[in-house]
Order: C-alpha cells, then sequence, then structure tokens
DNA sequence: GGAACATGGCTTCCATGGAAGACAATATAG
DNA sequence: CTATATTGTCTTCCATGGAAGCCATGTTCC
C-alpha cells in the first residue's frame, strides 16, 4: 500500500448521510437505549446485494433467463464435458430445494437449453445436460456475466476490493458452520 | 494501519476453500479466457448477505412476522410517536413497491398491529398508525434484533467491523448513483 | 427373500413481491 | 371553470421459490 491515497475514507471528507445513517439516526432518537451500530454493516451489506442482484440481473435478462435459469445454466457449463449433472447435483450446488430446480429445469427444457434423460444406473434418477444452444448461450451470457462483474467492483480500487474480499471471506468462514444447512440462493 | 496485509491479524494460515472458491477454480478450468476475481467479493457478499438474512428473519419467526411486515412495524416505530405514515412513505422507506406495502399491511392490520384510517387533508391518501399491541410488539422485536446483529457482527473484531462498513459505506455511495431506480419508486 | 427405511425427483399448495392498470382525488393549464 | 395530467392506493395477475408429501427405486438387515 503505498502513498495510499486515503482508501476512499478521506477521499473528500464530507458524504452526505446514506439511507442506512438517517434509518440509525431515528433509531438513536427513538430507543437510545439500545446500540444500532451493527446496522451500520449488515444494513449496508443488503443494501449493497441488493443494488448488485439488480444490476446483475440486468444482463441475464438480455439473454432472457431469469437469475435461477442462468445459475442452473452455469453450474452445468463449469461441471465441464459433457455438461451434464443430476437435478440432485444441480439443487445442493445452487443452493436451493430440489422443487426449485425442478421447476427451473422445467424452464429450461421449454426453452430448449437443456435436455431431461433417465440416469443409467440409478432408475431414480436423471440427468440434464445442456444442449448446443444452451451451451453457446451460456458461454455468451457468462462472458457478458463478468464483464458486468467488473464493471460494478470497478467502482473500488483493487486494494479495497482485495480488503473487501479478505474481510468477507473470513467473516463466512465464521458464519457458515454456525447456520449450515439454511436455504439459501446462490 | 499495518503491519501489512495478514487478513485479519494473522488469525491462522490455511483455509480450506470455501463454495465461493471452488466455483472459481472450475470456471478457471472451463474459462480460462475470463478473470473471474470479481466472483471473489460478488459471490462471498451475495453469500453473506443470505445467510444473514436467514439469522435475521429466525428471531422475527419468534414475532410470527415476516420480514416485510418487521420492515414495516420498524419504518412506523421509528417514525416517533404518533408512530404513523402514509403508505406511499412506507413504501419508500423501506424500498418495496406500494403494491407489495397494501398487502404487507393487509397482513398487519388483519393481525391487530397496525390500523388504517383515511387521511385527513388528501382524501386519496391513507395514514397506518401503529395499534398498542403493534408498539409493544415491535419495541421487544426490535430489541431481540438488534441483539442478534451484535451476534452476527461479533464474528468479526471491532476493526474489522469497521473497515468492512467504510469500504461498503463507500461502494454503495458510488453504486447507488448508478442505479438509482432498482425496485422502489421513489 | 422380504420388510423397513432411505433417496431422488417431482407435484401440490402456499407465501411473497413485482408489473401494470383501475379508480378516486388533486393539481395544473388554458 | 373545465379538461387534462398526475398522484396515492389498491387490485389483479404472474413469477419465483419453499415445505411437505408422493412415488418409484435402492439399500440394509434379519
Amino acid at each position: 500500500m503505498e502513498q495510499h491515497t486515503e482508501p476512499s475514507a478521506g477521499e473528500s471528507a464530507e458524504r452526505p448521510p446514506d439511507h442506512v445513517a438517517r434509518i440509525q439516526a431515528a433509531w438513536r432518537r427513538e430507543r437510545p437505549d439500545l446500540d444500532v451500530a451493527p446496522q451500520g454493516v449488515i444494513g449496508r451489506l443488503h443494501r449493497v446485494a441488493t443494488l448488485l442482484t439488480h444490476e446483475l440481473c440486468a444482463v441475464y435478462a438480455r439473454y432472457d433467463l431469469g437469475e435461477g435459469e442462468f445459475d442452473v445454466l452455469a453450474a452445468l457449463r463449469r461441471a465441464g464435458a459433457p455438461y451434464e449433472r443430476a437435478p440432485g447435483e444441480l439443487a445442493a450446488h445452487t443452493m436451493v430445494t430440489t422443487g426449485a430446480v425442478t421447476k427451473r429445469i422445467d424452464r429450461l427444457e421449454r426453452a430448449g437449453l437443456v435436455t431431461r434423460r433417465p440416469a443409467a444406473e440409478d432408475r431414480r434418477g436423471r440427468v440434464v445436460a445442456l444442449t448446443g444452444a444452451g451451451r453457446e448461450l451460456i458461454d455468451r451470457a457468462f462472458t457478458d456475466h463478468i464483464r458486468n462483474e467488473h464493471r460494478l467492483l470497478a467502482a473500488l480500487t483493487p486494494a479495497e476490493a482485495a480488503q473487501l474480499e479478505t474481510l468477507l471471506t473470513g467473516w463466512l468462514a465464521r458464519l457458515e458452520p454456525a447456520a449450515p444447512p439454511p436455504p439459501p440462493s446462490r
């Protein structure tokens, strides 16, 4: 870290209070008995996550995909050739219930992006596979998606991004064991 | 700051790759042409946000509230006595559409936590007000909620939390102007 | 071999929230 | 003062995903 232009904090001192700061101020007035400092982190984290999701979905939409569909196609694509997975695996990888996966696959199948066929060894099982069109689509969409993530992250300096990643990775590691198998989304 | 990088004060070295790291590794194998570094930040941010939401909702549920209901009650409570707001204001404060607010108020009204009455000066308008029971409930629930947030944030040192807040605040400030109208109507 | 239990995928039902439009009331233009 | 536009709330319809339970298949253990 170098002459560190004051990370981003000292950027230019005064920033008008943001939405979260205003909420905190209101609570301090109404409930002075509580320490609402954690909202400064948790509230903003949620806000950022919501904004990012919104921006990300805008790109999915260009390919006529919802977030769920994109996740499934991506999971199949990064599985590597021949781009197949069992629905249960997809559920595990995308962290939603198997019921949700069934519906996502229904939609993708209808769109001709994946196929479903019975599994070879286990006759309860099924195999979901990317079609040529699906492969082609997710490759284009994912390229675009990553470009989009770069754009969104460009609001941070590389040093800030690295710091943020370190902090989030650590927090996540200490949070996960506490709340293992909820039903998260991604 | 600093005796240099070393994450959280050199806590301990090797951590096994987490979910996000594994996804990144798969993409690097399948799409070596792309730089998926941003996923390290964005993916983990979403994961943390999801986990936090899950933990937070667990507390709301103790009071028989969903996240949406909690948000509305909280917005009314921090408005200060007499704890009233127009539906449109609630929509702006909780950042959802007015349609969503209507439904949240329906549920809260059915539960006896808020009342709806016509506005005095503008006859299109309505006034949503906390009932005694609503006031009492949100005060207890919010106290519990803040205790919960403290618990979740306890996984970070005060210095880490402060750093995180600074980074998120800055990012948010630079992201917000770019994406102003996500869902709400403001 | 067969009975009990486990598993994988799917179906049904429910809850939540967005989008768009219906309506009534208010503001504004001419 | 009317005609038009805008506003504030609510209604309808739709999309997504969770929970729980169904069914066919697999596994285990006696």
